[in-house]
DNA sequence: GTGAATCTGAAAAAATCTCTTCACTCCGCC
DNA sequence: GGCGGAGTGAAGAGATTTTTTCAGATTCAC
């Protein structure tokens, strides 16, 4: 059963004539705040009459445009409703405010710069290389962010074969980079502080024809001069700290695009993981829910 | 100088009076959806008339009501419009949409659920119980879930003493457990599929005195009948893994609430930690910017 | 090519909204 | 107590919006 208004729209998509289907796209393009003004507004920006706008919001089951307006404003208001801010909104915008109000406005806000300057070619190309199975993945982070590098590297060890995790101790950076081949894959997270040892490990990472997916923030660490790909994360939070969380983000949605891509294989690989657990104590026993956490 | 039309509102609530007073409470109430409709609903909406909304949306600066409501618009615009998602909104909804759309949407939601769903007090015991320098602390994570028990370690590691990282291999547990006094703390990551040993050393650190905060998910890890607060998260997303984002969320604001709540007794640990990183190369060596990252 | 059905927007009618006027109330001050 | 100023809402004028009506345009079937 259809739901929102958008939903609505697209149920009934097909049986809308043409002025109205231009008008449900100007609508669903901007979705929801195009539908917020007056109907000779809305009716205006689709290029439409106003005529078009109240028959269409019938057919679409509403009473009247006054109604269908109503809809858009409670789903706006599900929408946007920080729940916690919600009982308490007037304070929730000034200092003094529960932290989780305050994270939860910062991450937000980070999430939506990131995403609105991430360059989907970038991800696109660190997922095909992530997913080409003739390159070896070596995964490196500093000491925060060496917790991100190992989630990564935890769940494209499962995804994948030739997947390495090197320590954040850098002294032992030099013998892994002399496995590495041209071709292969570091994955390299540096966020402010920058770590001297990380650019370096780049640079000979690169003479080695290794190619650099790198995380930071929007400073930028010094290895962006080497590195192939850079994705540029947001990482400010109203803390003594810098927040991880749009990274680990961007991370959860690279393992998906490279897992998704390669599932045949995949599956395989994770059916005889799931034996392997199965069969010995020695490996960590898994419960009974479906998927592996 | 003020920019949203709640910024406004609250500077010059001061200058307003009684029934206008009214009014901001009623805006900021549910803001911003609540001055929406029309001026009379608004109005209506905070038990004033008609004439006052009038009045006081000039004497904050606007031309009248129109262009009032055109601000609030505007800001709803920026606030709710995922960015990627904008240039093509009709296929953002629909399936086949970037992966980065599908994440940004699930996060989101994830976000607001568990928010709605958490209990502050739960969150501001597990902060006094963390800040508390008399008990040692331990915390404890699965295959997927040891990089977010690790990070937090990390942080909790530089803001104070006493704080230990269990390996995420079960057979070292029992030489912890030997060591936790009654009152220490044992922070818990048990996301499906929950692992069978993790409720034994539950059990096992109970017994011992030891109390227990767990993060778990939706269907509860069978340690949240050993655990004093339990952190439920939203962990789905449009991916074969789960999404530990909105747990690392969590996780970084309690960082943030010990931290802040210990400030003076942080600051000399972070001299010190900041005077170690500087002097030793066996140490990792900092970059030049403020921060630890 | 004709006719019927459907679609569309101009225009007018009806409804609603925005804003202004104005009288009343409240409160402090003399 | 009465005066003056500020605040408030009822009422209505004017503007705008929403809805309906209707005629021309378009499409499709035959």
């Amino acid at each position: 059963m259809a739901r929102t208004v958008s939903d609505v729209i697209r149920v009934r998509y097909d049986t809308l004539t043409r002025a109205e289907r231009q008008l449900a796209d100007s609508l669903l393009e901007n979705y929801p705040v195009s539908g917020l003004g007056s109907i000779t507004a809305v009716a205006e920006n689709a290029g439409v009459s106003t005529p078009t706008v109240a028959r269409m919001v019938q057919k679409l089951g509403y009473k009247g445009y006054a109604e269908f307006q109503s809809h858009l404003h409670q789903e706006l208001e599900a929408t946007i409703s920080n729940p916690i801010a919600k009982h308490d909104r007037w304070a929730s915008n000034a200092p003094g405010t529960h932290i989780l109000n305050r994270f939860a406005d910062a991450i937000t806000a980070n999430l939506r710069d990131t995403l609105s300057e991430l360059d989907t070619a970038t991800f696109e190309a660190a997922a095909t290389l992530l997913r080409d199975r003739e390159r070896s993945i070596y995964f490196v982070g500093g000491r925060i962010t060496g917790s991100l590098a190992e989630y990564f590297f935890t769940h494209m060890q499962v995804i994948r074969p030739k997947t390495t995790l090197l320590s954040n101790n850098s002294s032992a950076w030099p013998q892994h980079v002399l496995n590495m081949r041209a071709g292969d894959v570091l994955v390299i997270f540096d966020i402010r502080r920058y770590e001297q040892e990380m650019a370096t490990l780049a640079e000979a990472a690169v003479a080695a024809g290794v190619v650099i997916v790198l995380f930071t923030d929007a400073w930028r660490s010094p290895v962006a001069a080497h590195a192939r790909h850079v994705f540029e994360v947001r990482i400010e939070a109203p803390s003594a700290w810098d927040s991880s969380v749009v990274t680990l983000f961007v991370v959860e949605a690279l393992i998906e695009a490279v897992q998704s891509a390669t599932w045949e294989e995949t599956r395989e690989r994770m059916s005889v993981l799931e034996q392997l657990f199965e069969r010995s104590r020695l490996f960590r026993r898994p419960g009974r829910n479906g998927r592996a956490g």
